[in-house]
DNA sequence: CCTACTGTGTTCGCTAGCGCACAGAACTTG
DNA sequence: CAAGTTCTGTGCGCTAGCGAACACAGTAGG
């Protein structure tokens, strides 16, 4: 396989996660001392399904699918999370596990935390607290539109929405991505992401070889998507965007 | 319409909700002096998209299906909610509102509770929250499984699914409900459950007629069904089992 | 008892997506 | 440069499920 170039190393910081950037400074001089950088690459499992949680990750550069795999290995994303969230919600929800994976879909960094930190400071009962159960709902609404578009909307609709929901987590417009692996997250063939993804190319919204998917049209592809991106959108902004944003300070 | 016939008003108590039965008995105090009694009919929308919750639902005798409705009218259940669970998780979680309704698939009691005595009680960030919590972890698993289900399985698998966890949330093994409200829920056409259900007849696993099904073998169902049913009970059973079982004390 | 309605059964043509097979292009490795 | 691998394009037959239309039976209500 090629060598993965990653971002270029530069400054990281912990307040490129949402999350921790809305923590407010006494609760996160708890935690930031505890808080440990951890470089991200494709493919890595981070979870497994039904195992023991030993961290909970804060992406900051990268970006997570929670995967279900079923028995004969037909598999179907859940919900990406990206620099917004946070993986391992089963934590503080009280069941330590899953029943799905969580798997590195953009490669990239993320600040990890070890699971009994987490859980004391959500016992605490403060502002972390009521943080992550926002999150966790703006959570629930991807996967409940995620349900809904498996049901209704063609594999074109769904690419879409994958690629949009996919950008927003990331700073820049292009992601590294085979059609091969969209199709296993949108759990249809690969064939029809080829297809879905020469229509797009075709009008021009996006540009992609081997593995390399460039958006040209954002509001172009905006209008093909179907609702239910604008749906969880608009959730994702509701929920999480009176978070403060503290201004991101590099932390070399 | 037929006239309803509810179920025989025999005693009623809190405790015939598995969340209720397991609150502690100090915490309990505080509450039942605020839960009230509610008939649950046919169809009644306990919650609108987006709309503000003015109470929790903590369904005993009904069953409650949470449905997401798209732009052109095509919809889709997200969960069923019964005597195990609580409605209104975003009151607690933070939102205030979700994007989905909440409908009763079938007619019965249940028990409400102002929104704002059950956000008092949450922010104790005592027994009474860890429950809720779990719960919705157990609810979160439900709609991921539906997720993938809706991904990859047949109607007829589907209705097997819907089937199981409806007869769970009841005491009985039949259920009030037209092919056509089954489509609606599951998000198919009429005809298509028209034949699957057809198919299960056949089969000799449920007999029905004009809105009235009955299961007449369940072992034989567990085995039509596919593997999402099992995934949702099992964690249903780990997140809520160990709940203490307070035995239902009749309240007339 | 007659009428209207509701719930179910059935048919037909159509399409999206599946599974499979294979070809060619681009990249990697030696 | 040669060989092998990875990614994408394409074609084929097949099936599940869709949309629409209609027949018929059980039920409700005057």
């Amino acid at each position: 396989m090629r060598f993965w170039s990653s971002p270029i190393p530069t400054a990281h910081s912990p307040t490129q996660n949402h999350l921790l950037a809305a923590t407010p400074a006494a609760d996160y001089e708890r935690l930031s001392a505890h808080l440990e950088l951890v470089p991200m690459p494709l493919g890595e499992a981070l979870y497994e399904s039904g195992g023991r949680l030993q961290h909970v990750y804060f992406p900051t550069t990268s970006i997570v699918s929670l995967l279900y795999v079923l028995e004969d290995g037909a598999s179907a994303e859940i919900a990406v999370v990206g620099n917004e969230g946070i993986l391992g919600i089963a934590l503080f929800m009280g069941g330590e596990t899953t029943p799905s994976r969580a798997v590195v879909q953009s490669a990239g960094f993320g600040y990890r935390l070890k699971a009994q930190i987490l859980k004391q400071e959500f016992n605490r009962a403060g502002p972390v607290m009521h943080l992550l159960l926002r999150y966790t709902q703006a959570l629930i609404t991807q996967m409940t539109q995620t349900a809904v578009c498996n049901r209704h909307h063609s594999v074109e609709q769904q690419l879409c929405r994958w690629l949009l929901l996919s950008l927003d987590r990331l700073s820049s417009d292009a992601l590294t991505m085979t059609q091969e692996l969209i199709a296993n997250m949108l759990g249809v063939r690969r064939e029809g992401v080829t297809e879905a993804a020469g229509n797009l190319q075709r009008l021009g919204l996006i540009r992609y070889a081997r593995g390399r998917i460039e958006v040209l049209d954002r509001p172009g592809l905006e209008k093909a998507v179907c609702e239910c991106y604008a749906v969880v959108k608009k959730e994702d902004d509701r929920l999480l965007v009176d978070f403060p944003r503290i201004p991101v300070q590099a932390v070399v």
